[in-house]
DNA sequence: TCTGGGGTCCTAGGACCC
DNA sequence: TCTGGGGTCCTAGGACCC
C-alpha cells in the first residue's frame, strides 16, 4: 500500500523565530523582510552564519560561511544572536500541534517533522487541503511559515517541501518523480554534499535523472557500497518508516571553540571536566549509559583528530567520564595549539551494561552523582563537584 | 575578527581469535 | 623455512545533515 508522509519544514527556522521574538517584542521591523543574518559572536571565534533571510541570500550568503564574508558581500547586512532556548520553545509549540493530526509523527530536528498520515488519511477527505489547512493554521497561531512535502516516503516528501519556498505546500508522489526530481542538479539530491557532487561530476553524471539512470557498476568504483543507495535516492526509493518511539540518542556530545588557541594543561583540564559533567547530565537525565567514550578536538590549523575508548561497564557518572577522558587526554600532542575541544559519549544504550567486579563496586559512585544531581537541580548554577577533581593540578 | 555545534552513518585498517 | 583465511571487535577519520 502507498504510505501518505507528510514533511513539514520551518522555514528559515531561526531567522524566522528571533523574528517573531523581536516583533512580540516590540521591535518595529521584520527582519525577514531585509537583508539579514543570524550568527554567533566574531570576538568569541562564532561568527559563522547560521540563518539568512530571502534578500541576504540574494546577496549570495550562504549557510555556515563566515560573517566576515557575508558582510563583505552585503554592506548593510543585520546581524542578530541566536536565542537557542526561545528557538526550543518554537520547536515544542510546532511538534506539539502537529501531533494532534497523527500518532505517527517524528520530530527529525528542531525544525522538521515527518508525518504518516496513511492510517489517518480517512479522516480528511482531501490530503492537499490538509496540508494547506495545516500550513495556514500555523502561521495564523505561530508567526512563522512552513513548507509541506508531501510524498509516498520520507525522501521524496522531504526533498519535495524543499522545491520552491517559503510558505508553500508541493507534492512529489512515485509518479512526479520523474517529471519534478530528475530534472534538478544532483548535488540537491539528500546525502549528495560537496564531495560527492564533485566525484559524480567526473563521470558525468549532473543531474539526479543521470544518477537515477547510472550504471552501479560504474559508480561502485567511486561510491563502493553506497553506490545502490544512491542510485534508488535518485529513483525516489525509500522505505525507511517513520518513527515515532521516543527517541533514543546514539551519542552525545558537546565542543567548544577556545576563546583563543592554547596548550595549557591546567584550562585544557577545566573545561574537560566542565564537559564532562553537562554531556554526563544529559545522558543521566535520559537514563543513558555510554559504553565507548571519546575525545575530540580541533589544532591552530583547523585539522580534527579524535581519540576513543571502550569501556567494561557503561556509565554516564561525571567522574567516571572524567577519568576516562583525563586518560585520553594523555594521548594527545601537548605541543600543538587547541582550538576546539570536545567529549562524545557513544554507543548509548538505556540499560546500564556492568561486569562484575570482584574488587570494586561502582555502587557508591552511583548514589554520589544522583545526590549531587539532585542538590544541582534545586540550586540552579551551582556545580557541586567533588573537590579532589579541583585540587589535583 | 576566517573557518560553530550536535548528530548519524560508513569505511579502512589493525588486533585478535580460531 | 617464509607467512592462510574467515570472522569479529575496536579505533580513527571522513561525509553528510540541520
Amino acid at each position: 500500500m502507498k504510505r501518505i508522509i507528510f514533511h513539514v519544514d520551518v522555514n528559515n527556522a531561526f531567522l524566522s523565530w528571533t523574528a517573531v521574538y523581536l516583533l512580540k517584542n516590540g521591535y518595529d521591523k521584520d527582519i525577514r523582510e531585509v537583508p539579514s543574518v543570524i550568527a554567533g559572536d566574531e570576538k568569541s571565534r562564532h561568527g559563522i552564519v547560521l540563518a539568512k533571510s530571502p534578500l541576504a541570500k540574494k546577496y549570495g550568503i550562504v549557510s555556515a560561511e563566515t560573517l566576515y564574508s557575508a558582510r563583505r558581500k552585503c554592506k548593510n547586512l543585520e546581524v542578530f544572536p541566536p536565542q537557542y532556548d526561545f528557538y526550543m520553545e518554537m520547536s515544542n509549540l510546532f511538534y506539539n500541534y502537529l501531533k494532534d493530526y497523527t500518532p505517527l509523527i517524528e520530530k527529525a530536528s528542531i525544525d522538521e517533522c515527518f508525518l504518516d498520515l496513511t492510517n489517518t488519511k480517512y479522516l480528511y477527505d482531501d490530503i492537499l487541503f490538509l496540508a494547506y489547512k495545516i500550513k495556514n493554521e500555523i502561521k495564523e497561531k505561530f508567526g512563522f511559515t512552513v513548507n509541506i512535502g508531501i510524498a509516498n516516503n520520507k525522501l521524496c516528501a522531504k526533498m519535495a517541501s524543499d522545491f520552491t519556498k517559503p510558505d508553500k505546500v508541493h507534492t512529489l508522489f512515485m509518479e512526479e518523480v520523474k517529471d519534478k526530481m530528475y530534472p534538478l542538479p544532483v548535488s540537491d539530491l539528500l546525502f549528495v554534499g560537496k564531495n560527492t557532487t564533485e566525484l559524480l561530476k567526473k563521470i558525468n553524471i549532473n543531474t539526479i535523472g543521470d544518477l537515477a539512470n547510472a550504471n552501479e557498476l560504474t559508480l561502485k568504483k567511486y561510491f563502493k557500497n553506497r553506490s545502490r543507495d544512491l542510485i534508488n535516492a535518485a529513483n525516489g526509493i525509500d522505505d525507511s518508516p517513520v518513527i515515532s518511539d521516543p527517541f533514543i540518542n546514539k551519542c552525545i556530545s558537546i565542543s567548544r571553540t577556545l576563546v583563543e588557541d592554547t596548550n595549557n594543561e591546567k584550562t585544557l583540564k577545566r573545561i574537560l571536566l566542565d564537559m564532562s559533567d553537562i554531556v554526563g547530565l544529559r545522558a543521566r537525565k535520559k537514563n543513558l549509559f555510554a559504553s565507548t567514550i571519546a575525545i575530540t578536538f580541533k589544532t591552530s590549523s583547523f585539522k580534527s583528530y579524535s581519540h576513543q575508548e571502550k569501556l567494561i561497564n557503561s556509565t554516564n557518572n561525571t567522574m567516571e567520564i572524567y577519568k576516562k577522558v583525563l586518560s585520553l587526554y594523555e594521548n594527545i600532542d601537548k605541543n600543538e595549539k587547541i582550538r576546539n575541544i570536545g567529549i562524545r559519549l557513544d554507543n548509548l544504550k538505556n540499560i546500564k551494561k556492568e561486569q562484575v567486579s570482584l574488587f570494586e563496586s561502582n555502587k557508591a559512585n552511583d548514589n554520589l552523582q544522583e545526590v549531587i544531581d539532585k542538590i544541582n537541580s534545586k540550586y540552579d548554577n551551582s556545580i557541586i563537584m567533588p573537590a579532589i577533581f579541583y585540587e589535583k593540578k
